[in-house]
DNA sequence: AGATCGTGCAACCGATTAGTTGCATAACAA
DNA sequence: TTGTTATGCAACTAATCGGTTGCACGATCT
């Protein structure tokens, strides 16, 4: 998978409000399987392991088999690189905008 | 519109591969309208437009009519908003969980 | 051993999404 | 004024998504 897509996954994982309280529950329990986290959430328990899943993907959670039951807690990291991504982002069309625009300034001299 | 669905809209509108790229061209080109962007994409001008619609909606982009064409740029303020976001949620996350550790770790004391 | 509990798989459903094509209309150029 | 060009609206399609229910299997407790 390649970086771009790394991000992709991310972001998709995070642009959903269950997944997000999911996340939310899971830095409060600390750990905690889909049945015990799916008892605080208005969807199934189903509904939480494919949304499990889908954070898993994206390394937003990890899941560890204990006995019977799967506990998952919660990855920061592709959080923090995603944030630091998104604002390398923002700063480098911020440059291409303003490189742009000195062109054009320099456009109007000559014009002169 | 909450806080938390204006980052939805955001976070959605950054997770697909071809408004990225239109985001990347729009920062290249500094100002341009659909038909222009849409010659250097792999998709209609219908698309082209539909994407700008909701990039739009998600404040990263604006449109400003010029005679008889729409002229769209870059705004990256919700992005690095969005990043700041993303940063602080993850540090908030990361707190929770050292705070859980450091409780559980006083358990391990008095079970001594 | 038998009852119970958590997991995982699969089928299904309705809504949304990314894309298309076709057409009407408004603005500009000759 | 006539032809061209960019936009906007609408209808349609295929794929994906968030959610459900039903069921089978492996682990735990009595």
């Amino acid at each position: 998978m390649t970086r771009d897509q790394e991000r992709e996954v991310v972001l998709a994982a995070l642009a959903d409000a269950t997944r997000r309280l999911l996340m939310d529950l899971l830095a409060s329990h600390g750990e905690a399987s889909a049945t015990t986290l799916a008892a605080d959430m208005p969807v199934s328990r189903q509904a939480v392991v494919k949304h499990l899943g889908i954070l898993n993907a994206a390394g937003l959670v990890s899941g560890e088999r204990v006995g019977r039951e799967m506990r998952y807690k919660i990855r920061t990291e592709p959080l923090e690189a995603t944030a630091r991504w998104m604002s390398r982002l923002a700063t480098q069309w911020d440059k291409r905008l303003l490189t742009i625009k000195r062109l054009a300034e320099m456009d109007d001299e000559t014009d002169r």
